[in-house]
DNA sequence: CGACGCCTTGATCAACTTCAAATTTTGTGG
DNA sequence: CCACAAAATTTGAAGTTGATCAAGGCGTCG
């Protein structure tokens, strides 16, 4: 007995081998690609890994390819003359990473973890575009989801207090690891894919406010510092009460 | 004799009356429509005055309409339980307003001066949406455009001083006022769009701090303030520099 | 083991907020 | 056009939050 997306790929059989089984085709963009302009796209890729802190692209210069992200988290970064940084977006897999219609990179994207990516080359992304009002779609609805999520991360970055940022943070990594995540409300262990300076610049504030609010947020009962990457969190329902009011109770 | 623009209008004469002169048209994204998409699209536009505070949209209601802005500045913010308030985008005419594929507001728009704005029910748009490509690739560019704004306003929310995030607004405000200020670095004068209380809500600062740093920059000889809504600026290299160091010289 | 990177903790300090009040601007009706 | 009330802005003094500076602990990898 075959199940449907066996049959699928048996039928599309000039679906590219490193395609078949990508979780980009199915909840990323490729999944809005015909088997052919998949083929199209599958003669122009190339898989890579990265390690941890690797410049995956480096803003202000010329933007060469695109990519989709197979594993791991990118993270995007503006960076100002004195050095003062600011994380101002995180991809997850399936993420697709990059600014179609632009010449030049405003941000530079750096793997946070180990990063797998499959990139093509700009002028194929470009072509692929024009050709598929699927695929535009796509991309469209991703930019139009990375536009609420700033939007929602401004309120969090001129608003809240830093007790009220962390635990803002912890929620995000949650619900992009977990989607159902933020309904539930039972215990659910968190693997962060940033050390503090990283989530420091994703917060505006420096490691050691980072550090003082996450014991803060341990000695109220709210969360359990397992290891310095990987925290519990005893009620969701809590974690949100205290991105948002911090006072608790 | 005709210029091009007039021949235009007189071959197309089935553009809606109201539209032909309209910057949506040339600027915005009306100039994505065939004469013919223009006139259906014509057929359901409702053009309405708004004074300043009014409610456009309200958070976590339904979409009903989307609209063009004819003149004016509309403030998009998000609101906290206890009542914090943080402004999360400004749309300038002839900007786009609302976000399509969605059911609800997730932000609230509010006027900030007098606004004029050109309707449309969400179901025409939608249906324009899947006729036209055109038109789908314009709003995907504006979006773009929005998501690369909300993350350089993250670098100032997050990242920036008080005098640094005031210079910032400033800029801001002039560059979208005449595109062209960007590069010249001779005297404007700027017509804030926003009171106080609202460009605090913007910075992420409070109304005493917003003023405080203003009559700083007024001491250091970077701006005049000519009326509280309005400001004029020697010379917009030294804002500039006032926006990413604050320590002048 | 020892060095290095990362994280935590403590003490002090500066920036920004809060609270309070004065001053200016704006809008309205006579 | 002026007078007056309401709203917006500015200014001052005191209080908090988070930053900075400094030191120490933990874990990992050679």
């Amino acid at each position: 007995m075959l199940t449907e997306k066996q049959r699928l790929d048996i039928h599309n059989s000039d679906v590219p081998v490193v395609c078949q089984s990508c979780e980009a085709r199915h909840k990323g963009i490729c999944g809005a690609l015909s088997p052919e302009q998949l083929a199209f796209l599958g003669k122009h890729t190339t898989r890579t890994s990265f390690d941890r802190e690797r410049e995956l692209a480096a803003n202000d210069t010329d933007i060469e390819t695109y990519s989709n992200i197979l594993s791991g988290v990118v993270k995007l970064t503006k960076l100002m003359a004195d050095g003062r940084q600011q994380i101002v977006g995180l991809q997850f897999a399936p993420d697709f990473l990059g600014r179609p219609f632009a010449e030049q990179n405003v941000v530079s994207a750096e793997a946070a973890t180990q990063v797998r990516l499959c990139s093509f080359p700009k002028w194929v992304i470009e072509e692929i575009i024009e050709r598929s009002p699927r695929m535009e779609r796509k991309l469209y609805q991703q930019t139009l989801r990375e536009l609420d999520e700033a939007r929602e991360w401004m309120l969090t970055l001129g608003r809240k207090t830093a007790c009220e940022k962390v635990a803002s943070f912890l929620l995000l990594v949650a619900s992009h690891v977990d989607p159902e995540a933020q309904t539930q409300s039972g215990m659910v262990t968190i693997e962060l894919p940033l050390k503090r300076a990283d989530i420091a610049d994703f917060l505006g504030l420096t490691v050691e406010t980072v550090s003082r609010q996450l014991t803060h947020l341990r000695k109220r009962g709210v969360v359990e510092v397992v290891s310095s990457r990987s925290i519990t969190v005893g009620s969701l329902y809590r974690l949100q009460a205290a991105a948002e009011s911090g006072s608790d109770k």
